[in-house]
DNA sequence: ACAATAGTGTCTTTCAGACAATATTTT
DNA sequence: AAAATATTGTCTGAAAGACACTATTGT
């Protein structure tokens, strides 16, 4: 097949994002509801069209901006920003009933309390734990709200950004992106604990992230903010891989 | 800004495939001569267009069967063919001059031996050393040819196809992808050594992956087209997950 | 006999996981 | 004092890396 660029079929591509943050000592992910059809009044991803000048990584840290007012920190640049890297792309041809639409979903991971809804078009939005919207419930039946599966494929997108930072965080200092700038070895452990929905040892969890150069840089100072003995402050280091990694428990 | 399908910038969509293949002790590349502007006369990435109906992973299992004759096993599927999995979508404005194209990458991981070009519209294809073609010469300058990088951002999608290669093996049984069906210790070994261009110790090689239950299932077979004492021949486990993980030496 | 590859066993070191014990705060 | 969290240390078992040794072929 002639690479004839006259010839293609009309695409419209968009950026859907996977927001995830730490709070409660759960996973929450951002949904925004939807205004108009299809899936009117359904709750799904935030996200938008690619303008035709900007790259999908632009757009995808444009539509954090106007719908969280989160910066991102794109890749390598340090302090000041959520983590925001490319998850997957969708495009199954009926995904969106309307028209061909090609969507490349973004991860992002940021500290607890940007408030919701801090600027632009989404009328309405949320932190929402993800174990509830992926239906994930105990069989307690408690959690009763929010049962109606997300618009579109965002049910399999939120899946796989879950996934992927579940699997990233194993053997990467990805973790502390959920972490404020300076937080302790507790709140770090409390941060791996939510997203693998598990319980570790604090003793020996201290001592692997503690005793491995370059991950945490201690900042001098010490808080108390989680009761008992006061912690020391660290600082993400440098390091970002993890060898040897921090191995899920029994899966 | 309001979800508006009918006012969207027009893109066109294409998969480009990253198919690689251990030979010769090295990990090798196919790549397609351009036979029109922009980039005539380079080598590229085969790749192509996605119909108005088809899904993206379909699309990418046609243009594999068209510039290969290779039949992908997608996902799941046990035997009869190359593993492919989705890689990343790459989408710069200015990424082809002609037009605003949004390309999503797979990745396919063959046996050795399918000659190139069985099929289709590739009028020259061939399969090139992916250190070659990515430049990571070892200065002596023997390798003369190919040193013009490839075109369009393949390079950019090249290595990070590699660099997802080499880590994913790390910890699945991904590296079977690149034998065939019936294989030993030995060729399994080899396909590690040059997907990380390290040499492994033959003796804990071996104790490593016979000793992870489901990875390898004795054939009962056995062979010697390596010489020396006849190897035991084994077939791909179920277990897809190394665990724990066989780490690359010494980064 | 020799070279080449396959496979087993042994030793040392590293590290994960269990858990005792101590330290420093709030209530 | 009691409860809560932080931190250090000790022990055990699993596994990686180094490497001696045996096994079975081709030349």
């Amino acid at each position: 097949m002639p690479y004839d660029p006259s010839a293609f079929p009309p695409f419209a591509v968009t950026v859907d994002l996977v927001v995830l943050t730490v709070r409660k000592d759960a996973l929450y992910a951002l949904v925004v509801r939807r205004g108009e059809p299809p899936y009117q009044g359904r709750w799904a991803l935030p996200g938008g069209f690619v303008r035709g000048d900007e790259d999908l990584e632009e757009a995808a840290a444009r539509e954090l901006t106007e719908e969280t007012g989160l910066r991102s920190q794109a890749l390598e640049d340090q302090d000041a920003g959520a983590h925001l890297e490319q998850l997957a792309t969708y495009g199954a041809p009926q995904r969106d009933p309307r028209m061909r639409v090609v969507s490349v979903a973004y991860l992002v991971l940021a500290p607890d309390l940007p408030a919701p809804t801090a600027g632009g078009d989404a009328r309405s939005a949320r932190w929402a734990s993800t174990d509830t919207l992926l239906g994930a419930g105990d069989g307690s039946g408690w959690e009763v709200e929010q049962q109606v599966p997300l618009a579109f494929d965002h049910d399999q997108i939120l899946r796989d950004g879950v996934e992927r930072a579940r699997s990233k965080i194993e053997y990467s200092s990805l973790a502390t992106a959920f972490c404020p700038p300076e937080f302790t070895v507790g709140e770090l452990r409390r941060v791996y604990e939510a997203v693998w929905g598990v319980a570790l040892d604090p003793r020996n969890f201290h001592r692997k992230v503690t005793g491995t150069p370059g991950f945490l840089v201690p900042t001098g100072g010490t808080t108390t903010r989680q009761g008992g003995r006061p912690a020391q402050l660290f600082r993400a280091g440098g390091a970002t891989l993890l060898n040897p990694p921090m191995l899920r428990p029994e899966v």
